[in-house]
DNA sequence: TCGCCGTACTTACCCGGTTCACCGTTTCGG
DNA sequence: CCGAAACGGTGAACCGGGTAAGTACGGCGA
């Protein structure tokens, strides 16, 4: 029952155990013929390469780590992580990496995970989400020499490598195209205005809704949750100047404040206008469907790992090409159901 | 920049690394003026053991692994597996164990995973969900030797250790409430027929119904997607004996159902009830909330990964007590604003 | 004074795979 | 025909911890 060795598989083949090692790993210093015997017995006695002794003598650990935090209510409901997390294993898969995960309550505590991680050499390289302004994790992150992959914007990841997507253009995509329809009044539902993503878009609104004149363009921010996208879409249809349309920052908000204005009588899209930011199955299941920023997730992810993938492997070489980032597409707008031009009134 | 080992140390310190080790393991044999200064050095230099160097040597690698076949999109949507996840974290983080997780498209490459992971010591036990009927994972795992916990029936678990929750009696609990509002005929959008969780609610549901005289009790099987609960609704909403009341096996296909009804121009709950399986932030946010059949999700997890370690850490010892399982709390119905008393007609 | 025991440490070797230096053949070019 | 290079293969050391088996020393009782 024990699990086979390289020194099982020598004893068998009748040479030493080095002559295995270079047979298995496709290195010249074995003939043809007994590479071949060396490998059928392998496979016949299903040996796999220990892990352990791999990463030991100075080898990687091929596997990276990615830390999220959120609470388990929202993390659950959110689909953007589950699809970034299996758009990453997509690739990481592919190259026989695994995905180590944790999922914590406090940003701070990342840090102290990575560098357990790192110390502990379990990991290769990580995926930093959730990036926030003057981010106390990237300097740490860049002291300790892991090599990370920023999720966010390349302006707050400092030296860290960033892959993001402009979310300036999707914003404008949307506002332009609520204005077109009519919409003089948009507000925003945002996210945590600690994120840097959030605060970007907020600018982004508000400098396109200055462009285009636009009479009022409120923004209010939320922990991403369905109850506090309702909360935000009641108060801003009982406001004075009550939008005509409104850009929440996620899916689950987008549903909840669409049936929030229903409770409230008020037709979507005949009186309001709903965008979802993010496009999972979610917006397709309500009624109406709702128009969204649609963004391939997984690829996103895809993208995430292969620059990171890449980082790993080539640290420490004199490689001419400096792995600068990735810039994924825009987020597009779909339009569907839920947007319309305004009441005539 | 290299990172310290407790050769390290040792130099620092004057003594062996094995008076090193001693000390940092809290092992007799070294005093404990040296091992106080031991750790003061190990603690200022910042020193992690090397977990490929630990696991090399015998010890366990503190790693359990997880793998979850689902297609991206489904995945994403429903809330089940990352609260699982989480749920399941929270236990392994407090004993410093870390999680391994892989996203496959096919059952089959599921066990190639894990005899992967465990020929490579990357993992110490493992989790199978999704428990079909007999199962090949089931005895492919049973002869590997890997501690596994199955989340799912004992019946079709073999010899690996269950940890399941009864649905029969949640089943009860729903059709029940539904009979004592009025229901007479009542649907169930059940999700894939291969899972045993399926079958067994199937039973369940049959088995009630005709235990109260209830006059049809519909079932339809869906892969879980929202597309599809919204397709079976409105095949139920057309067919010659409509139900008053559908459960539905999960909360996106609840949600999708809500909206197809709607559109059909159906009250919920005036003209049609509405029970979702598994109660996640998204039965609340739509209106009406949908009355579901509740369950702590990470707890579930959490007991799963609980059990797991006692396997992993009971293995080969010779404890008096065998690890048998565990039954976890039922789901518990929170009616909502989607059931009510069926139309009078 | 000797023998015995416990404490505090050390030396030696193991885990399993990789890598380096070296060594005996064969081949080939000058 | 000889020297150099290429091939095929080996032993030994190494990665960073863990563990078994000593050893040196001090105290204590007889």
């Amino acid at each position: 029952m024990k699990r086979p060795t390289i020194a099982d598989i020598a004893r068998r083949a009748g040479v030493s155990k080095v002559a295995v090692s270079y047979a298995l790993n496709d290195r010249p210093g074995v003939s043809e013929a007994k590479r071949a015997v060396i490998k059928a017995i392998a496979e016949e006695i299903g040996w796999r390469p220990n892990s352990a002794a791999r990463a030991l003598s100075g080898a990687r650990a091929h596997t990276i780590g990615l830390t999220v935090c959120r609470p388990a209510r929202i993390l659950g409901v959110e689909p953007f992580f589950m699809e970034l997390i299996s758009g990453i294993e997509s690739e990481l898969s592919a190259r026989s990496y695994a995905l180590m995960l944790q999922v914590v309550t406090d940003p701070g505590q990342e840090v102290e995970i990575y560098r357990r991680w790192w110390g502990e050499r379990r990991v290769d390289g990580a995926i930093l989400v959730d990036l926030r302004f003057s981010d106390p994790r990237v300097t740490e992150l860049e002291e300790l020499g892991l090599p990370v992959v920023v999720l966010g914007h390349p302006s707050e990841a400092g030296t860290l490598v960033p892959v993001w997507s402009d979310d300036t253009v999707a914003v404008r995509e949307a506002v332009e195209y609520l204005t077109a329809l009519g919409h003089r009044r948009i507000a925003r539902v945002a996210g945590l205005p600690e994120l840097v993503h959030t605060v970007l878009r907020d600018q982004a609104f508000t400098a396109v809704c200055r462009e285009l004149g636009l009479e009022s363009h409120t923004i209010m921010h939320t922990d991403y949750t369905g109850d506090e996208g309702a909360r935000a879409t009641r108060r801003l249809i009982g406001s004075p100047a009550r939008p005509t349309a409104i850009v929440y920052d996620n899916d689950i908000m987008a549903v909840a404040g669409l049936s929030a204005a229903q409770e409230m009588r008020l037709d979507v899209p005949g009186d309001l206008s709903i965008v979802a930011w993010d496009d999972s199955p979610l917006s397709q299941v309500v009624r109406p469907a709702l128009t969204a920023l649609s963004r391939d997730i997984p690829a996103y992810g895809a993208h995430a790992a292969r620059t990171l993938l890449s980082l790993v492997a080539g640290e420490g070489e004199v490689t001419g090409g400096e792995i600068t980032g990735f810039e994924d597409r825009a987020a597009r707008l779909v339009p569907r159901g839920s947007t319309a031009p305004p009441p005539a009134g």
